[in-house]
Parts: structure tokens; sequence; C-alpha cells
DNA sequence: ACAATATGTCAACTATATCTTGCATTATAA
DNA sequence: TTATAATGCAAGATATAGTTGACATATTGT
């Protein structure tokens, strides 16, 4: 399942995924497994994109109907 | 930097690391470390936990001054 | 059409989240 | 005190997050 809202806040600061992972200081294929949805980062890596995005982790990484673990 | 907020969450809850760990399909030693703080867990257990307390994200793991990546 | 930028994807590698086992410590209760 | 349950802690093993490099495919502008 695709993260539509972290791609929508990325476009909306106008940063390319490569400018986001410079950011937050990842690779940009990390950035893109996480938008193509299949991947599951950590907390820490969660939250360094929310401050660079300027939202917070519901924003970005909660949904009502949430995938299965693992 | 101890989460405090989740250590709360479960108490309230009246489960033990132990309980919650089954319930979240990992081992109580991963719950212990997480409580402690000094941990960094994946998106995906992050979410099972807070489905397993009735907390959202925000809830339990989102601070405003967040401690740095690693 | 051509060039430049942005993204998708794959394989092999490294770092680290998580497991397993075991023992020590701290409650809480009989 | 003596059990028993709950937690802390640490070493070694395994699974997976994240890297690196390379190539393909859009996409956008000239």
């Amino acid at each position: 399942m695709k993260n539509i809202k972290l791609k929508m806040a990325r476009v909306e600061k106008d940063l390319t995924q490569e400018e986001l992972a410079d950011k937050v200081g990842v690779t940009r294929q990390t950035i893109g497994m996480i938008e193509a949805g299949n991947y599951n980062p950590t907390l820490n890596l969660c939250i360094a994109i929310c401050k660079a995005l300027d939202k917070t982790l519901d924003d970005l990484f909660w949904a009502e109907d949430q995938p299965e673990i693992k």
C-alpha cells in the first residue's frame, strides 16, 4: 500500500526524493521504497521525515485500516 | 530517554510487558527496551503497539523535543 | 528529437532490529 | 522469610532495514 500522504507532503514542500533523503540522512532508494509502500522503516527515520516535512507521525504514517505486521 | 507514555498506556490497560509483547508478536525484551528508551523500533511494531493499547502514533511515540537519529 | 532531471528496480553488501537463552534484581504476596 | 511474578540486562544468532552502484524508464524543458 503506497504512502500517498508522504508523497503529497514531500511534493507540497517542493522536494525531490533525493532532497528529502539528504535532509533526513538516508538514500533516495529508501525514501522511494517508503513511498512505494513495500517497506517498514524505523521509528527514528519516520520522525526525521516528519520533522523535515513539518508533519506529525499521525499525519504521515497512521491509517485506520493498518496493514498486518511484518 | 525512557518512553513514559508507553509504559503508562500499558499499565492503564493492566498488561505486563510480556502480555503486551505476546499481543503484538515480539518478545518481552523488545517491549522492555522500547520502554527503557535505548531503542529504535520499526514503524509496524509501533503501530501494532498503538492498536493493542488503543492509542495513536502521536500519543505514544511523538515528542516535541525528539532525540537525534540512530 | 535531444538533453537533463526524477523515479523505479535489482543485486550484493553492511548495519541494526529482534530473537533466544540465561541469570540477576525488584517487587508483591503467602 | 520464602515463593512467585515482573523487569533488567547481556552475549550470540538471525532477520531485515538501509547502502551502494548501476541501469532502465518516465518526465520535463529546449
